[in-house]
DNA sequence: CTGTTAGCGCCTTCAT
DNA sequence: ATGAAGGCGCTAACAG
């Protein structure tokens, strides 16, 4: 049973040296002779002693940990980026420490003060709204590192793929597969960066199809969603496809479509956004734009780092726009004759 | 601008009192007179002063953390319990660090030797095996206060559902709608606990309904799910019936059946184990034993809060099961006539 | 009710 | 190459 001391002291007395010593080994191990540094190992070792973390945080004034701001996990996307932070953030021997916002910016400007507060070393969040954050404000006035992840914006440094030009790629495809009405739905607009990125795309991409879009189908509540997007459905006139800002909407269009009586893709075809993992088994398949989730924390915890490592915080132009695929899946295919 | 030095010796400065009435201000408000303590709210807010985390941990030996131990964040299932996790945490004025382990013990053990260093006030975790994991010997060793997640063993504390009992009640209902070719599917049995509480269910239920189980169908890797399982579905003899240890293997059962051309459920019923929340919303929505997820984590954090709180780690006794349910779905259905 | 004092465990000059 | 000393920011006794 160790003492309840364990200490550097404990151990450097055990090693017959100073705590400095002890420290030295731990933090400059070359800096110590060879003899001397196998003697404290060992000490160390037998005592199962490990450097306690919040000393070492006060003196240094670096915690090694990471904080991250996410809009919900119930969103499989946002899950899988923290999968990719979390591995990645193990591998360059930090730690994470995630907060929930549910898309509300008044929580992001709380969860940026306790983080603040926490002593994290960089912050790595996705946001509702970049351009007029109080919460990035703030970062920026602190002089805190951080990374967006999903959002993009000029003034800041962001991890992200081109949204827009993905969206108008979906319309460019649809309109190749004899689609003319194509309609887009989203949850609500203002929360949420990404949906924007995606509605400007998809008008852009109707524009040049020379097709006009119809009214975004807004759908405020997720779990409202299967019911309100059922009734949509039912009204004339109905669109042959549709392009969701995001793979969880897109499931439950292909579900109201069914209870609507329509046939996926026959009667209606389905377009998501985000590449989640499940959606590739789902049947019908789903056409999606697959984003590297994974990819985009770890690229977030790199850039993090590093600039960490150099001293100063990463800059809007260190942003990166990894590449997207456009994932042919069976919930979409050409428009049927009838209906073209 | 703020100086550097914002610590509370300066906020003290600004407000004229000594740095003791400030940490009281912040600790024990009801300990410092009114006015005073107005007097340095006011200049704690104004400078955004806010006490050091690791000043505060190190002194008090108290760092208001939670470690967390899970094995993937890729399955929904603990991203679901990791939001309740959170959520819960924050209410109860704690943070949390989050660790993944990819189901393998040897990545548990380091998980816990980084939390442990980290100096959380406790742990939730997921474990693979609680019976023989030299993670929790640690962590009992340790008096380190700790809550199971999923796992089920008398000599732990676990906060969990009846996963036996659960699987039996599917299989009875199976056999309730005529079913008795009922197969069992699930990942590598030996690395979920999970797995094996379910499977002994399923067969206590088989034997309790009079039925031969075979062979359970053991899928090792997620990601070559679908075609081992169409191998399987196209070998006679085929079950008329799918139990799946969890959601994702259910999900993709569905898609092997299809693509073997089977219907579900009219030739295949297919039923799930997690109730993870996208699962209802798929066509057909998914049958399954839904489990609280978010409440398991919940329930994980105020156990362990309470126990911090009265100095004692929580104890085998303080196991929690809560309630599943039954969820039917519309990938459940009678047996086929043809098939009786 | 408020101030003084000491030290949590560690790292980091500065000396030796 | 190693040791001695001071202080990071905070809180908990103890005085007053």
């Amino acid at each position: 049973m160790p003492k309840d001391p364990l200490n550097i002291h404990y151990v450097a007395a055990r090693a017959g040296v100073s705590a400095a010593t002890v420290s030295r080994v731990f933090n400059f191990p070359d800096k110590v002779a060879p003899a001397t540094r196998a003697l404290v190992a060992q000490a160390a070792q037998e005592l199962g002693y490990q450097p306690n973390a919040s000393a070492r945080t006060l003196r240094t004034q670096r915690s090694r940990v990471l904080g991250v701001v996410l809009p919900t996990l119930l969103n499989p996307v946002f899950a899988e980026c923290l999968q990719g932070i979390a591995l990645a953030a193990a591998a360059n021997g930090y730690a994470i420490l995630p907060v929930m916002t549910s898309y509300d910016e008044e929580q992001e400007q709380q969860a940026v003060a306790q983080l603040l507060a926490a002593g994290v070393d960089g912050m790595i969040l996705a946001v509702s709204s970049p351009s007029d954050s109080k919460a990035l404000a703030r970062l920026r006035d602190a002089g805190m590192p951080y990374v967006l992840a999903y959002n993009a914006h000029p003034a800041h440094p962001c991890i992200s793929v081109d949204g827009e030009a993905a969206a108008a790629e979906v319309v460019a495809r649809l309109a190749a597969l004899g689609h003319r009405h194509i309609a887009m739905v989203s949850g609500t607009l203002t929360a949420s960066d990404r949906a924007q990125q995606r509605y400007r795309g998809y008008l852009r991409g109707m524009a040049a199809a020379g097709l006009q879009a119809p009214p975004l189908v807004e759908v405020p509540f997720v779990t409202t969603a299967v019911e309100a997007l059922s009734r949509y459905l039912r009204a004339a006139p109905r669109p042959t496809a549709l392009f969701c800002s995001n793979d969880l909407l897109a499931i439950r269009s292909i579900r109201a479509a069914r209870l609507t009586g329509l046939a996926v893709p026959q009667d209606l075809a389905v377009v998501g956004f985000d590449g989640i993992t499940i959606a590739q088994d789902l049947t019908p398949s789903l056409c999606t734009i697959a984003q590297p989730n994974h990819d985009i924390g770890r690229h977030g915890v790199e850039l993090l780092v590093q600039a960490i490592d150099r001293g100063s915080p990463p800059a809007a132009g260190d942003s990166l726009y990894l590449p997207y695929r456009f994932e042919s899946g069976e919930s979409c295919s050409a428009v049927a004759e009838a209906a073209a």
